[in-house]
DNA sequence: TAAAATTTGTGCGTATGTATT
DNA sequence: AAATACATACGCACAAATTTT
């Protein structure tokens, strides 16, 4: 069963909740594509407000785990196909996260998903991290 | 001077402040390290409530803009020292969000920064992508 | 030392709007 | 048309961390 979240405890309530939610996910118990209960649901099953679980799929999305869809719900994102990008070097490779004009650009969910930046032969790729997969081939 | 925000636009209020102060931070207004006006400031000065401002600053610690410290404000990330990591070949290289225990060891900022994933034989290292550039050298 | 003021964090409620079913 | 569900915006109260007095 589902004990309680702990109003006492050092860890605010919306990310005891995200923590939850979260383990869930990882042991495989809300596979990729499950839908989650509603905002309103899942503020009843533990006990807290609504905004209470806003704030924490908010900070799921953050982590790039789920995605919702307004007027539906939220959804555990599938893993996408990762398409393999040699670079040969010299090359140097940073991540940081996108500006919301890559964002759109890239196609990628609201939130929560970084981007791969390749410097090679003195021009920049930037690449989506949830469908690369650099390879670095052996020297 | 700062044209007040349009509370009847389609983008939605703390979008509209978060694309305001990103802007300053791109332009170099807002230098590295410098301080954020207060929630309640910002609140007056753009005409919104408390709440709306904290909504555009969560979004901008989301990009990795500004970090935040309780009790004292806002502030503009300074550009962090990166360290060099070779990557020999073979290997491969993928970037996604930290889990909240990796943000905790690696020593992150609360939101916004992904970590670098290299496998190179047969092991994998975890590496802040806030603090690292990966150097791949020549064949 | 102590107290007060400032500032952010958390939690909830309410109202309204928008998208989907 | 109606019901459901998420998004936005605001306000209030209290807690926690920091800074100033």
């Amino acid at each position: 069963m589902t004990s309680p979240l702990d109003p006492n405890a050092d860890r605010p309530l919306f990310k005891q909740l995200a923590d939850r939610v979260r383990e869930q996910i990882r042991t495989g118990e809300l596979p990729p594509g499950h839908k989650l209960p509603s905002l309103h649901r899942l503020a009843d099953m533990y006990g807290v407000g609504v905004a209470t679980v806003e704030d924490a799929l908010a900070q799921l999305r953050g982590e790039g785990l789920i995605e919702t869809r307004k007027g539906v719900g939220s959804f555990v994102l599938e893993e996408a196909e990762r398409r393999l990008v040699t670079v040969e070097g010299p090359a140097f490779v940073e991540a940081r996260m996108p500006t919301p004009d890559e964002q759109r650009e890239l196609g990628l969910p609201a939130q929560g998903v970084p981007v791969l930046v390749v410097e090679e032969d003195g021009q920049e790729k930037v690449l989506p991290a949830n469908r690369t997969r650099l390879e670095i081939p052996p020297r």
